[in-house]
DNA sequence: GTACCTGCAAATGTTTTGCAGTACG
DNA sequence: CGTACTGCAAAACATTTGCAGGTAC
């Protein structure tokens, strides 16, 4: 499942590189589908994938999209986020820093990524705690940017509030 | 949006009296579906709430089960988690444990409700770290069962190894 | 008595699937 | 060249909504 190769490629040369392993056809169609998902750090919707392949490659089709999505996240180079919109998001930024956690503002609903070891600790403590052996962690944590706010920076903005885990 | 009334009231009594408050009427059906919802500790979807309530009393609809859902999400009493189902599930422990996250199995998916301070106060940290105010926080982590297994008590069983949260 | 509520069924929105044609390796 | 892949359109789901009739207060 989670078998990604070299661990130090970029997450679209690793996708490539499982898809020939498992004797999969690089298709145009796989090709801009994947170079769009990791082309930038923000997380996307599989509409909003199409859209922006159909920007690049008038040869893409709906049903393409979702049957790509669908590797991508089992391959463990996306992962499938939900945070509270009406359709699922995808996380092109899990890959490299699969630890990674969510802070939706409540106030503008913008999403931001954040990091911290000490958490990780912690939330590996607990699990084992309780006779399990942690595989996957997924932390959002809705909260209203007071400061933000009051500096000026968020308030329902489409401003590009996106930032980038820490660590 | 979470303003539930009395604090110390059962779940099903604070749904109630949101709804006198807000002037809905008392009717059968959300009598039946709200009773349903809180009679047991285990997460639910929408469907089964609606087989349940129907099991219980012939007049209910499924638009009604989504509307009253709806309302109970809105009133803060139950909270909607997406564990990986096919369609969300409903946590009725949230109104009186809003804290607790939960572990699914990766060997039988069962969700296993657990609650740690240390986590709260550094997650409550972090966020104000980022500027934030922390409002809501959604932790799964998804873990094997390795001791579970062992003892011989998971695996794949349809057992209930549902638990409640620790504090 | 009259809003408000319910059930029904149709609408909506998202994701999946069957199949005939296309193209990668 | 053969087989896996794609696009299309229909199907499959989950959830929402409009409306006519029913019911709590």
């Amino acid at each position: 499942m989670t078998n990604s190769p070299a661990p130090s490629l970029t997450p679209q040369a690793r996708a490539y590189e499982t898809m020939r392993t498992q004797g999969l056809r690089l298709t145009s169609q796989r090709k801009t589908i994947t170079e769009v998902a990791f082309g930038n750090r923000e997380h996307f919707s599989a509409e909003s994938l199409l859209a922006r392949s159909r920007r690049r490659n008038a040869k893409v089709s709906r049903a393409t999209v979702y049957r790509t999505l669908s590797f991508l996240v089992r391959a463990g180079l996306l992962r499938q986020v939900d945070l509270g919109q009406s359709s699922p998001l995808y996380d092109p930024n899990f890959a490299d820093h699969p630890r990674h956690g969510h802070f939706v503002c409540v106030d503008c609903r913008k999403i931001i990524e954040f990091h911290d070891h000490c958490l990780d600790v912690r939330e590996s403590i607990v699990t084992k705690d309780h006779g399990f052996s942690p595989r996957r962690v997924n932390l959002q944590i809705e909260a209203s940017c007071d400061a933000l706010r009051e500096k000026g920076t968020c308030p329902r903005s489409a401003r590009a509030n996106q930032s980038h885990p820490k660590k």
